[in-house]
DNA sequence: AACTATTTATAAGA
DNA sequence: TTCTTATAAATAGTT
């Protein structure tokens, strides 16, 4: 008993981390608690649209978005009255990119499918997929292997449930 | 001093919190609370950088960026594989021969998606081999009316897409 | 808006 | 890398 395991979590200057691994560790953590974070607002209000994009330092693109990134991109071209910001929207830009790739169609259609494919025949290896899927969350999906993209419920970079009517 | 101040922090379901007070008092601080864990992430990893949209139920726009949301932007629309610039630099409009190619490989997952379906169901095999048929016409998916590329209502409930490389 | 008792996130370690 | 664990940080309910 003499000894702890460990020391803990120990506070940390917000400052760089100067180690490479150490700061990938934190920068894959400390995004999923901000997707968990994210996810929580948006479920928790319920009327409440969150989208988040991150870019790591080797300029790999992250993202998170609920109930999707176009809804919360159309909302900023519609309207335009923010309450705080600090910089210009991004969202607006970012589905100004995605709308010329045209990716957000077939990833909807892609997104459908899969949900689609899901309820009738995989119910019961969502769980598994999932796993799978989180194995690989710090590539972008396009540079994923194709098989990790299959099922839904890709956590990290999929969202999930529709808001209420 | 026999009784504590406060219950301290209760923990609750992650559902709709149905006090409209207490449900913006909780969207405000939570949302600040994701801001401040952003920042702390692009502070933290420096090469990192973070945008953050939210709106509110009253579809109220808020948003974090850091550490601009042009930067951020410009990565989302001038980005462009490394691989790709030594090639051939034919022009702008091309932009997308990798790009495109990452979505190829999306889409091909998509109409492999389809065959597993298929396996179940003869409507989605069905499905599976129209879309395939259209894949083979020539025309590139991105070139096809939205609506060729199949299933209806698009619902706002999954998916997000990260940035085109 | 401040306060705390707790829950939650997470820095280190294993 | 995934799991622990001690501790820092966030926050639900209160004042």
């Amino acid at each position: 008993m003499a000894s702890k395991k460990t020391r803990g979590k120990q506070k940390i200057e917000i400052k760089k981390i100067e180690n490479a691994e150490d700061r990938l560790v934190t920068f894959t953590k400390r995004k999923s608690g901000i997707y968990n974070k994210c996810n929580e607002l948006a479920a928790t209000l319920c009327g409440a649209e969150v989208g988040v994009v991150v870019f790591s330092e080797f300029e790999k693109p992250y993202s998170y978005g609920h109930p999707s990134i176009e809804s919360i991109a159309d909302r900023f071209l519609n309207q335009q009255s923010p309450q705080e910001t600090n910089g210009d929207n991004i969202a607006s830009h970012v589905v100004g990119a995605y709308k010329q790739a045209r990716i957000t169609e077939i990833l909807n259609k892609y997104n459908e499918l899969q949900e689609k494919l899901s309820n009738e025949q995989l119910r019961e290896k969502e769980l598994q997929q999932r796993e799978k899927a989180r194995a690989s969350e710090g590539l972008g999906w396009w540079q994923r292997p194709i098989k990790e993209l299959d099922l839904e419920g890709t956590k990290e970079n999929v969202c999930f449930l529709p808001a209420p009517p």
